[in-house]
DNA sequence: GCAGATTTGTGCGTATGTATC
DNA sequence: TGATACATACGCACAAATCTG
């Protein structure tokens, strides 16, 4: 089953026209484009393929409408450019490394944060979730599911809305590798030292010694990234995601 | 000038409506939803409205039409919603402090990274950046904009492309807010301060020391958001952004 | 392979509300 | 007031892709 990729809709073709006159500096922030009649003739298509474009740009933050007056580009046309290129690189544009490199980055501050601020609430949550994967291990139904659970629930409690979304967004991304399986499933041992690592983690949190626990999860993160790059150089994998 | 804000087209109303479906679990990865004529009926609308609302869904990740099959929801909808809700955050409902937590936590790895990855090229760089900020400081067309210049291309020698584009998309943000400036602009004393500490950065990355570089920045910063934290205090603007 | 039904992709015409002069 | 330009929205028709028998 193979799905042609290269097929794209005439909205889609004129989408990437625009950005790109946007990215050239022919149409400027504030700019007035012109009419989506005299668009649509000199795009040779129809003014409904036309406005389904326009209506992304408008919602992407990079045009906006106004019944009677026209259509113009944002003054910060340039930051939603910044946005939809994040995105990109987030859905399709990023290497396993620098997925990695980027919890390598936010999840040692996430957690400083979290033991500065960790409420009794979220301890408990902390507290549940570590319970739970600890009976799972025991009958044999641990997922490495229930880890990233843990490392999302401190997300949360650092009370930084940007940061945990971000590692949302890293997290879903890594979900979907066999490398990041790899490390995990390749023996119990591993399993057992991961839940050794998040009973300390969760102790430093609750003492509110956030240097050390922000020191723990670095050294923790960067011990796989070093391993993952050997098996990289070994399969040659460089670039997979 | 006040713009009426609670005026949405119908096809903004129809994306909330099914982002909501999805959110609920009433519609799931993968399943088929019904025909556009069929969706067009239900929500009282025109198809061509309806299709603008599926476009933008389609072009989000989150929907996939094919000519003669249908339209259904991709497989990694909730990734794609989880994508959104960081933009969403990063365009609207990130407050000040959030922002300059982002840069603390990410900055200094950001240099951490280029210490130890710098290319000749990107020091040259680096070298004329600073240089151009010294000029211009000495015949006072020193612009904040300058100082972020150089941030920004330490995030782009430090070679991680998630990194530095997030970084990218925080400094267009905190760009037009007073206080950012306030801290910069109070005295050409601190401007001083700044073309400093901006060479004993440089210093380090071209030594390729990058533990240092990576404490010095934090700190650099650090002091930044306590700065910051005392005039919202004093100002009680904490969620101004 | 072919014919017919279904569904998305695209185009055209028209009516309406809004802003500007 | 009227005339003009524009976005918003609707309805219909047909093309292209896909599935079924």
């Amino acid at each position: 089953m193979i799905k042609p990729l290269n097929k794209t809709t005439l909205s889609e073709e004129v989408i990437k026209i625009i950005l790109n006159k946007i990215r050239k500096g022919q149409w400027r922030p504030g700019d007035k484009i012109p009419g989506e009649i005299s668009l649509a003739e000199s795009f040779q298509l129809s003014r409904n393929s036309l406005r389904e474009a326009l209506k992304f740009l408008e919602l992407s933050g990079i045009l906006h409408s106004r019944a009677g007056k026209g259509t113009f580009l944002t003054e910060d046309v340039l930051k939603s450019l910044h946005r939809m290129e994040l995105i990109e690189t987030l859905k399709n544009d990023s290497t396993l490394i620098e997925l990695i490199e980027t919890r390598l980055t936010i999840e040692p501050q996430l957690a400083y944060f979290a033991a500065e601020r960790m409420s009794p609430g979220n301890i408990k949550k902390l507290e549940n979730s570590l319970e739970k994967s600890k009976k799972a291990i025991e009958d044999h139904s641990y997922t490495t599911m229930m880890g990233w659970e843990f490392h999302q629930l401190i997300g949360e409690a650092a009370d930084n809305k940007i940061l945990s979304n971000l590692l949302t967004s890293i997290t879903e991304k890594l979900k979907d590798n066999r490398f990041t399986y790899a490390y995990d499933i390749i023996s119990s041992e591993a399993l057992l030292k991961e839940i050794e690592d998040h009973e300390i983690i969760l102790e430093y949190i609750k003492n509110k010694e956030a240097k050390k626990v922000k020191k723990f999860i670095y050294d923790h993160i960067n011990n796989r990234l070093d391993w993952l790059k050997k098996q990289v150089k070994v399969e040659g994998f460089l670039n997979s995601v």
